[in-house]
RNA sequence: GGGCCAAUAGAUCAGCUCGGAAGAUCGCCUGCUUUGCAAGCAGGAGGCCGCGGGUUCAAAUCCCGCUUGGUCCA
């Protein structure tokens, strides 16, 4: 970073001047007269009551402000991308607009939507999740304001660093009234994602409002290169402005309009708005980051006011509650309007977060209410900006209402971990630091719930969740296959887009690299989207595998002789595409049914389509019912005998976008200018490069499998068509017919058969227990009668027979009081029981040991029973006749 | 994607440290008692101890792998 990177025509001209903060040192530009740089902690908020705006506007308002502003002068205004990247791989959430253009827009592959463009950007971010409702300032959920500019290389500049400017701070004189001379620009330098630049800092009245980033590097290994595209990215904080208009004591109190009322009445809350300001005042200042931050902040407030902590708390603390739930609720609605299910994994997880942080809130609050109906609120006020929010009502709530029952159901299974814990301590003693932590990681269950579910002292440490993180970091790595392809190849033509029938081509060869070969063209489809390769010959040489890698088609055919400049013939297995076509095109149908029966949530998470079978993986916060794959199946089946024909169209990635939405996107991100469009009209549109059948009529028939949870929130449809649902049914018809002819009976009575079957085996199982019983109630008394009395103990001793049930006879031999009983068993294997009658006074593990002595092998038990085994089976029946004398010693 | 916890009768769980004949409570069935109900008394049925390997004379119990569920973190 030098000064000259902030050499502006638009300051130079317009008299700002430069100057160094003496506080933190960094240079900042204004028309002002100003001691310092005026961002927190160099200063502290002055616009609390004393708006620097000329009218207060609520956050609709706000936006309409800025995006109408930009579009005045001359942005193209973009409507909001959904706020889960799916076109990224590499992030879970949109967390900022620019997250909007990369990598496509800022690579060069796509033009951006409009150029320059100004947007709105819902975006979502966790990092200080902590401090939200605690800090006056912090949300999960915001949104960024911006107006963006690619100027490209080669091309004449649209506008850059000065015009920036110059907007900007236009924005804020002439649109919201702000006295230019309290603006100031202070000079810093951004990195972030491998890109860096200049930026400026945009402050008023003591809050950050802006931030204008000129992102001009990419930083590489051999140091800082310029850019393609040179990008202006800019982000202006909606709450925050829309907060410095009103000049209210919290930005929470700006935002959340009419539902942070109605919240409070519902609470019951009444403070002294005093207390509000001067509190965020505080933490304006104080760099939040840790539970003691914040404890600081709490208590510098309570010093600058004159109360206690305590008296300090009982105001702000319920209030923390309100605005947390304010905050969740309202990031639910739009997460899950954007079909993110809430799930323990990836992005489903931040959801279950928010819905279980906010439970917490509604908890300490002691309100009777559900969180679905706040979030119903949230969804009201936003309808009027996020129109699908309307339609998508009911399926919001109701993954609120499910994630709320999960909840309790964890709640309640804590409840009795809990008791079960506090059972097993001695009186006065506590649940211990390591116990709480297995709670919270293992169990759910945070310290102050554990705390509220018993009455044993809870000792928290402060440092709690740190010691949670330290636990985590044990190990963590992760490993990435690539591909060894070679991505330098020229492109290969693909015949297989231009008629899916065609069986033969010809075609030239244009690499070789072993086993693999890369033609000119071909007609062979290689692996994507889940759908498997073509197979077929080259020349008559078989083809193994076909897989694509950039836009370059390798084809594996091992053995092969070909060489650069040869021309072959190509034929494909067409039944095998047929059959995988079909797959694919009854993907994309259920996909539809699904989304319709069961609402916006439900999206591709994954899929194969092989040729015996093929799955589809949706998601869908609970496996489905029987009932519920009768009626997929059954009306999969319907919109395949209504025979739709399907279209495949390849249209610029802008136009699809604003004609289908990014539900196109089900299959994952898709690179390029261009995107192929595959529609079954009504039922499903997708960006997808498959192969497909024409009309839904050739699909054939469509059979579910089973479906199968295979993750929280994750659906697996197992099904198969065409010839192979045909197999399939043959294979079931087959299977039936086998049962009934083996059971005798018709098929329609194959059911109760088996059923009846099942008893029998049943009672057929107990009789001959019971008849065991008996045999060895006979042995055992024959046994008695052969005892041999060792001063008033019955001895006996046993070389059991094959089939006899040598439990159940020692058993009911030591059920006479006087009688030891040795009972040896038959088999490959030495087993040796003593038992004794409750009248005699021996240890069976000695007679055990004793009789162990001579066969070998070992064994134990308890006074009363002992077996053992091992050692040399053919000595058994010899120790058992020589332990008679030997009994004598021992009783 | 990674870590942790768990899986035993229809339900809720004990037993697992320290290997030795599978238990409790509720529910269910039968009988008795009661005008009826709630209940009481007596008896009974109900278990591949998640699956698969290993160690051992012997595994619900120890070890390894898998499956399923829960949970925390990114």
């Amino acid at each position: 970073m030098s000064q000259s990177d902030f050499d502006l025509e638009f300051f130079n001209d317009n008299g700002f001047k430069r100057s160094v903060c003496p506080k933190c040192e960094r240079a900042f530009w204004s028309l002002g007269e100003w001691e310092s740089c005026g961002e927190p902690p160099c200063d502290e908020y002055s616009f609390i009551d004393d708006s620097p705006m000329n009218t207060p506007m609520d956050l609709h308002q706000t936006r309409e402000a800025y995006l109408s502003f930009f579009e005045e002068n001359g942005h193209g205004r973009v409507s909001r991308y959904p706020i889960v990247a799916r076109w990224r791989n590499d992030v879970f959430f949109t967390q900022a607009s620019i997250y909007d253009f990369q990598p496509y827009v800022i690579d060069g592959t796509i033009e951006p939507p409009a150029n320059p463009l100004t947007i709105s950007q819902t975006c979502v971010r966790f990092n200080d999740i902590d401090n939200v409702g605690k800090t006056g300032r912090h949300f999960t959920f915001f949104e960024m304001l911006a107006h963006h500019v690619f100027n490209r290389k080669d091309r004449e500049e649209i506008y850059f660093k000065s015009k920036t400017a110059e907007l900007c701070h236009r924005f804020f004189t002439e649109r919201l009234g702000t006295d230019p001379r309290k603006l100031r620009y202070i000079e810093e330098w951004w990195e972030g994602g491998g890109n860096s630049g200049p930026c400026l800092e945009v402050i008023l009245d003591g809050v950050e409002v802006a931030t204008l980033v000129f992102m001009m590097y990419r930083e590489t290994s051999k140091g800082r290169e310029l850019m393609d595209t040179q990008v202006v990215d800019t982000g202006y904080g909606l709450e925050r402005i829309c907060w410095v208009s009103q000049g209210t004591s919290s930005a929470y109190e700006a935002v959340f309009g009419s539902v942070v009322e109605d919240l409070k009445d519902l609470a019951g809350i009444s403070y002294d708005p005093r207390v509000m300001k001067e509190y965020a005042k505080v933490a304006g200042m104080t760099n939040a980051k840790t539970a003691a931050d914040i404890r600081e902040i709490r208590e510098k407030t309570a010093a600058r006011l004159g109360m206690s902590y305590d008296e300090l708390m009982a105001t702000v603390g319920p209030l923390e509650d309100v605005y947390v739930i304010c905050d969740h609720s309202r990031a639910l609605a739009i997460m899950l309007n954007d079909a993110v299910v809430p799930s323990n994994v990836q992005e489903g997880y931040f959801a279950r977060l928010l819905v279980r942080r906010a439970l917490r809130s509604i908890r300490n609050l002691g309100l009777k209410i559900r969180l679905s109906e706040v979030v119903a609120k949230q969804v009201d006020e936003f309808s009027s900006v996020i129109p699908e929010l309307a339609s998508n009502r009911s399926d919001i709530l109701n993954l609120v209402e499910v994630e709320e029952d999960r909840y309790h159901e964890t709640l309640s299974r804590g409840r009795q971990l809990v008791s079960k814990l506090t059972k097993g301590l001695a009186p006065g003693e506590g649940i211990g630091a390591d116990k709480l932590i297995e709670l919270y990681d293992s169990h759910g269950l945070n310290p102050e719930i554990v705390a509220e579910f018993t009455d044993v002292p809870v000792d928290i440490p402060d440092d709690f969740y740190i010691q949670v993180t330290t636990r985590h970091e044990a190990a963590e790595q992760r490993e990435e296959t690539e591909s060894e392809l070679p991505r330098d190849l020229p492109e290969t033509y693909p015949l297989y887009y231009d008629d899916v029938k065609e069986p033969e081509f010809d075609a030239e060869v244009i690499a070789v690299l072993g086993d693999d070969i890369v033609l000119d063209r071909t007609a062979f489809y290689p692996e994507g989207g889940g759908q498997e390769w073509d197979l077929g010959t080259l020349s008559g040489k078989e083809v193994r595998q076909v897989v694509k890698a950039g836009r370059t088609v390798f084809h594996n055919v091992p053995g092969h002789s070909f060489k650069i400049g040869d021309v072959v013939r190509g034929r494909i297995d067409l039944e095998r595409r047929r059959q995988l076509m079909s797959h694919h095109t009854a993907a994309h149908v259920i996909n539809g049914v699904c989304q319709k029966m069961f609402g916006n949530h439900i999206w591709q998470a994954g899929a194969n389509k092989g040729i015996d079978s093929a799955r589809l993986d949706i998601t869908h916060y609970e496996n489905f019912s029987p009932e519920d794959i009768t009626i997929i199946e059954r009306e999969s089946n319907r919109l395949v005998m209504l025979d739709i024909p399907t279209t495949i169209e390849i249209v610029p990635r802008d136009e699809a976008e604003s004609k289908y939405g990014f539900r196109l996107y089900q299959g994952g991100t898709v690179p390029g200018k261009m995107i192929r469009v595959v529609s079954i009209p009504d039922v499903d549109s997708e960006a997808c490069g498959g192969l497909h059948v024409d009309r839904t009529g050739k699909i054939g028939p469509i059979r579910i499998v089973r479906s199968k949870r295979i993750q929280d929130g994750v659906v697996r449809i197992e099904y198969v068509s065409g010839m192979a649902a045909v197999k399939a049914m043959q294979d079931d018809r087959d299977t039936v017919a086998a049962v009934s002819e083996e059971l005798n009976v018709p098929r329609n009575q194959v059911r109760d058969a088996v059923a009846r079957t099942r008893t029998e085996l049943r009672s057929a199982q107990k009789a001959l227990d019971s008849l065991k019983c008996e045999l060895s109630q006979n042995a055992s008394g024959d046994l008695l009668s052969k005892a041999v009395d060792v001063d008033g103990v019955r001895v006996i001793c046993h070389m059991a027979a094959e089939g006899e049930d040598v439990d159940q006879i020692s058993k009911t031999l030591s059920e006479n009081p006087d009688v030891l009983a040795v009972v040896a068993a038959p088999g490959p294997k030495v087993r040796i029981l003593v038992s004794r009658g409750k009248n005699v006074d021996v240890d069976c593990r000695d007679v055990l040991k004793e009789i162990m002595k001579t066969v070998g092998g070992g064994g134990g038990g308890k006074p009363d029973f002992a077996q053992g085994g091992g050692g040399e089976l053919h000595k058994v029946p010899a120790a058992l006749e020589t332990f008679i004398d030997k009994s004598k010693n021992i009783c």
